[in-house]
DNA sequence: ATGAAAGCGCTAACAT
DNA sequence: ATGTTAGCGCTTTCAT
């Protein structure tokens, strides 16, 4: 392997110089094609370990993701990697397979390749528990989808329980009081935060909880079918369904297609985050979606401040909204007074 | 940041010893304990960057995907990723953004990276092109999903062809002979030898080719509802659909209950691939999974082989089976003599 | 079993 | 603008 030595016995100038031109400084105009020449005969890539070692800088992130098949996770790693590139910055992706084991292991593998900062979507709720984790690591910490009251690093999240709020209004602002909610068994923070404003929009517009109509599933997708299912045995059904996340949607939308019920004529929906099948489904769900690409910038911008400034500033937690994509999925109903 | 040298001094000990420590070396029984302890006060972790520049091995691999959303890819990465970590060895994924360009970008990063060796699921098929861009860099690749003629790398792949074969012919066997196939648009390795497959199994059972039945959809799913609706239009309509890979198999499920065509009453169906969703489908789909813990497992051995002889032997290329899922997709039509 | 010291490839301070 | 050189944190050889 070529080595900046190697470059400079072969143009004959010094180890700095070439150090210089691979760092964009000073270096006279006839002296970098020379460079550049022998950079490509010998296939030169420098030595980033080396170069780490010196700066303590990596360029590199570390990204925490429960899997690799999460698709909030996939589309912000992809989205995050786009904006650090411009920084010359890397990411490195490591998957927690849902656990905190997983976790902690993550953030260790991180700790000794001296990332200079990560980028979290934990997969727990403890703040104490994530304070007292962090804490022992030099890196900032940015997390995304929930937050812990500032206190373990800077945030991005989306304002969950609005989010929620909005689509449940609309529903009934198109008449309907019979929604149902799909939602995660986990008491996870994004799951809970929609659930409350799922039942906060009810609340507000007189409409009690139904406790038959509140549909918990696994991840796994083994319950779905059934527990969809079951919404409609009794003779009170409900009119429309709400549903809290990509997988609750795409699973909901699959399992009423195969029950023949139609949407909108037999059943609305409202479902969350916007991803690859929805381009094929007919008609196109309303659904809050999340602003990917800011939640990835703001994130990054955050990571690159803490890298630079490195000082114990407050922690921050910016919180955005989502976005209502207008679909064809809810009916109006007659009002009845 | 600690550093073994603060270690040293904290217990009183030597460098070497503690690196000996670190390393699994011999170390007095007594003073195992101490470095422990000096370990767990500093939160000491050790700099990879000092020891992959010393002992110019990194313990990390390369991975380059399509996209992170690709399900082949993630399922892979996953999979290797438990495999690699036994040895100490940890993934850095980078997304290609399915473009040439990206596998470059990709390339070049990891040889700065200096990581011991790559795994790649590459976009394109000209082994030429292949063969020359991976001799530019000194650390072996291992190639997933397709080969080139292991003339580029060491390769792991599964035998498409027959099993687009064993999936139509199954579809024949129970007496279908209008089969309809769902591709991609792309002339990819892939898509190229399940289509080859389809065509074989046709042609053995002495059943014409129909153009009409090939359906060729796009990725982002924008014209997948248009092309499979056409499929029903004519009066000649296939009783089968045999489906090239997840996104079409999940695709095509969701367009034909949209489209109120139960399966496997209105219509019979053979899948690819096997991943969450199909968990909520029912009936269950047939389906020709590919073995993925087996693939990760044999691109690993092949990769810490390289790594460790380091010698140029003949590039080895692993074809294994898909395994055949039995499910509830496809109607028995009674044969017409 | 432990220690002293060289050196991996790079950057940056300093000298020219 | 270019060159010389120390040193980042680790492993490893060679002594002890």
């Amino acid at each position: 392997m070529a080595t900046i030595k190697d470059l400079a016995k072969l143009t004959g100038l010094s180890v700095a110089t070439i150090s210089k031109f691979m760092n964009g400084g000073n270096v006279l105009e006839k002296n970098r094609p020379i460079i550049q020449q022998a950079i490509e005969a010998t296939n030169y890539t420098i030595n980033e370990h080396a170069r780490a070692l010196k700066t303590n800088l990596s360029r590199t992130v570390g990204f925490i993701t429960p899997k690799f098949s999460d698709v909030y996770a996939s589309q912000l790693a992809s989205e995050a990697a786009v904006y650090l590139r411009e920084y010359k910055y890397s990411l490195f992706v490591y998957e927690s397979l849902n656990s905190l084991e997983g976790e902690v292991e993550a953030l260790d593998f991180f700790a000794s390749k001296k990332v200079d900062a990560v980028m979290a979507a934990f997969i727990g709720d403890d703040k104490r528990y994530y304070q007292q984790l962090l804490s022992k690591y030099r890196f900032p910490v940015i997390l995304f989808d929930k937050t812990f009251d500032n206190v373990a690093g800077d945030s991005v999240t989306i304002n969950n329980l609005k989010a929620a709020y909005t689509a449940v209004s609309k529903l009934i602002e198109y008449g309907h009081r019979d929604i149902a909610i799909v939602r995660g068994k986990e008491a996870h923070f994004t799951n809970n935060q929609r659930y409350l404003g799922y039942r906060q929009a009810l609340a507000d517009h007189g409409i009690p909880l139904h406790e038959d109509f509140v549909v918990e599933v696994d991840y796994s997708g083994i319950d779905v079918y059934e527990n969809i299912t079951r919404l409609f045995v009794n003779s009170h059904k409900p009119t429309a369904i709400f549903t809290v996340n990509y997988f609750t949607t795409v699973s909901t939308i699959m399992v009423l297609n195969q029950l023949d019920y139609s949407i909108p004529e037999d059943i609305s929906l409202f479902g969350f985050d916007n991803y690859d099948l929805f381009k094929i489904v007919k008609p196109k769900p309303w659904l809050m979606v999340q602003p990917m690409k800011a939640i990835a910038q703001e994130g990054v911008r955050m990571l690159l401040e803490r890298i630079k400034d490195h000082q114990h500033a407050p922690y921050r937690s910016v919180v955005l909204e989502s976005e209502m994509y207008v679909g064809g999925s809810i009916k109006r109903i007659p009002q009845v007074e």
